[in-house]
DNA sequence: AATAAATAAATTGCGCAAAATTGATTGCAT
DNA sequence: ATGCAATCAATTTTGCGCAATTTATTTATT
């Protein structure tokens, strides 16, 4: 055990993390090709899906993601008709979003997104194990 | 339980993972700009401090990363002068890129990163664990 | 030897991702 | 009422990340 073990690859934590990450949005790629929605975009349906309309602020807080990355996956959302954005009233800094009938009518096909996903990642023996570590992972990073 | 739920983001397992792999990430980000490398880099280096020579094709192996990614992040390293490049006498096609002493001299300052990184992740109960099953989970979606 | 197939890095194009800056709007404290 | 700080989204900049294409080199086939 030298003083340099702790930079090797492969006693990182991060990096396979990171990697899973990549693979995993990867393996999505083609399933939401046939749709026409990058990762970003399908997460930020999802929040549509179930809210219909929410402010930017609250994309931020559901997504973990700042306006940088948000204003332009909005627009795009908005050229393709899913959504719509408008000026809050009460507060004019405040952007509402606001899922549209084509919008609603995109989860049909959506639906199928993650069970054809399911196939792909049959090998894992107990997803519902590894989603509440990955999630109590997630809250421990996040909160603070 | 609708039909709906699967597209619910509670309900997913790759999105936890895709936040914790930003968020890690991004505590890395100032211990990193201390030394001025991205994480991207430092990877890239963890490579080198360990390999000292290899070729391209190798580093794409181990960071899972591609052509389109690696070549851009070796150049800036060659400008930082932490490695060189230079292509293969036995196969012209192959790009050999080579740790120098002032590459191999940032180890010194790197070997703080991950020890000043461990008071951010204080919160987990059981890294090793934890790490064995990203490993497991990493196995199973890059093997294929 | 000439040509085709294979393999490797490099390039291109698009879409995140986040930090830093800008600009508009709000609300509070004089 | 007026100025000032806070709070938003939008923009800008830099750097991945990957698919698809291009270019260079090597290997295999005739």
């Amino acid at each position: 055990m030298d003083k340099y073990d702790l930079l090797k690859l492969d006693n990182q934590l991060c990096f396979p993390i990171y990697v899973c990450a990549k693979t995993i949005v990867n393996k999505y790629a083609p399933f939401l090709k046939e749709i026409d929605l990058t990762y970003t975009q399908y997460i930020t349906m999802m929040v549509m899906w179930e809210e219909k309309k929410v402010t930017s602020g609250r994309l931020k807080q559901r997504l973990f993601l700042d306006s940088g990355t948000l204003t332009p996956v909005i627009n795009r959302l908005v050229e393709k008709g899913y959504v719509t954005k408008q000026r809050s009233e009460e507060d004019g800094r405040d952007l509402i979003v606001t899922l549209t009938p084509e919008g609603d009518a995109l989860k049909e096909k959506a639906v199928e997104v993650p069970i054809k996903l399911g196939s792909c990642i049959k090998g894992i023996d107990n997803p519902a194990e590894l989603k509440e570590t990955v999630c109590a992972l997630m809250k421990i990073l996040t909160e603070e």
